[in-house]
DNA sequence: AAGTGGTCTAGACCACTTT
DNA sequence: AAGTGGTCTAGACCACTTC
């Protein structure tokens, strides 16, 4: 679309060549309502071939060279667009090799939304118990929050995770059932690895960026006999909303924590 | 040091001129241990500008083009030492007016290590009330984190923030005795807005990340009484340790929550 | 008009990986 | 040797702010 036209408006500086890209100006001379940066349109199209699937979770990218060729633009302005979602982690750089496509299966990429560590040690990785797998018709809450109408199919899933064979964590999600048809009971259970793995591999979802609101609770029966606790054990509640591309909310996730060895770890910049 | 020599060791690319910093290299030829781009050497000469006060908080640093002319580097690479010292928040780009040290003096940086939001409407800024101020000998755990020696003179403060008349934080702090000389009751009481803004501008000691650990406890019965809360309340309990230029540790914070009418709020990428 | 940061280009060489 | 991302330079023009 808009292929090389003479281009006389104020966008982009030196492109001489005249540009294949040209999606923020309108055709008319003078006015440039949403004016933006070239790198930005180039990072705008990247992000839509990692969406539509053009270049797969763990799969290689095009070279910058490549891209900077197919775009018509400069291998600098290819890098800037690349940086930018190199540092929003939808792309992995290495040197040498080129740029990824990033991948929920991999094991730095296990904690980067469970926040939860354990008091001393190194993180392991936790089992999961299934205790309810099913479908049902959005409550009025859960449909707010996943941007759905109240009563349309949501998948619910209950489950324990336990570190070391102590349970830790009792969470429930839900998910909208468009976007997870076929999800069972019996895929979760015999998927090895993290959830966010099965969603990107066999529903084609990829979690980007979430956020979390976390409070303190007593446990209520229910709860303290799943994570073998007292009742009115106090535990951290987080509410967390997983989003995928185009800030598409696509999860909801809201899990009690024991803290009893383990502690929930944030970094602030 | 080191100024203008031949430099012929594979350091920097096409610095064809010979560079006034050469903090890397050794001048043997061949082994070079320690090398770093030189855009990082800028970004630390920078950064000790920042330390020493060259530039303080909330004012203008030098140009672009005259950082480049006094280091003998290009505007690009001043520009990617600067970028990611902006990235880390130590300074602020304003486009058409320069880059500016950044301080705790501003409205938005009130809530960068407060993640504490209200359930309903925006935040506000607390007001502090004191408990405590005294000199103390840090006890073992406390100087452990604050990279003292048991023992040592720390400062210790216990106050309740309120929101909107609401107690909601009551915290305990630790800050080293030496680097807080002179710091009293009275100073902090007559002193109005964050105390990271009084710290900076009275102690020359700015903050610049921190690091938290969150867990639920039960309200004791004092806390409970500060918080206006039943005793047995579940309340969040964080672990601040916040740390200034050198990832020197200068501040420990204990902090109580009540998460009756607020949440902790995070975003995870 | 002059100065600042922001964007874009073109070309060079470096470090690392694979062939 | 060839290809990749990483660093560095030099020069141009743009958007924004101030004088």
């Amino acid at each position: 679309m808009n292929p090389l036209p003479p281009n006389p408006t104020s966008s982009a500086a030196a492109n001489a060549g005249g540009a294949a890209v040209g999606a923020g100006q309108a055709g008319a001379s003078g006015a440039s309502p949403t004016f933006s940066p070239l790198y930005q349109q180039i990072k705008a199209l990247i992000t839509q071939s990692l969406q539509t699937g053009e270049w797969k979770p763990g799969e290689l990218i095009p070279s910058e060279v490549e891209l900077a060729n197919r775009f018509k633009v400069s291998q600098g302005t290819v890098r800037k667009a690349i940086d930018e979602l190199a540092a929003e982690n939808l792309v992995m750089r290495k040197q040498g090799k080129g740029t990824f496509v990033s991948t929920h299966h991999e094991a730095r990429a296990h904690f980067r939304f469970l926040r939860l560590m354990p008091d001393e040690g190194v993180p392991h990785y936790p089992e999961s118990k299934f205790i309810e797998v099913k479908r049902m018709r959005a409550p009025a809450d859960v449909a707010r929050l996943l941007d759905l109408k109240s009563g349309d199919a949501v998948i619910f899933i209950k489950r324990v995770q336990s570190f070391d064979g102590v349970p830790t964590i009792v969470e429930e999600l839900w998910l909208p059932g468009m976007t997870f048809k076929g999800l069972t009971a019996e895929r979760l259970e015999e998927y090895k690895g993290p959830m966010y793995g099965l969603f990107e591999s066999e529903f084609g979802t990829r979690m980007i960026r979430a956020t979390e609101k976390i409070r303190a609770v007593c446990a209520a029966e229910e709860d303290a006999a799943l994570l073998r606790v007292a009742v009115a054990t106090p535990l951290l509640a987080s509410e967390r909303v997983s989003f995928t591309y185009g800030d598409k909310p696509v999860e909801l996730r809201r899990g009690l924590y024991s803290t009893e060895h383990h502690h929930y770890h944030n970094e602030l910049n």
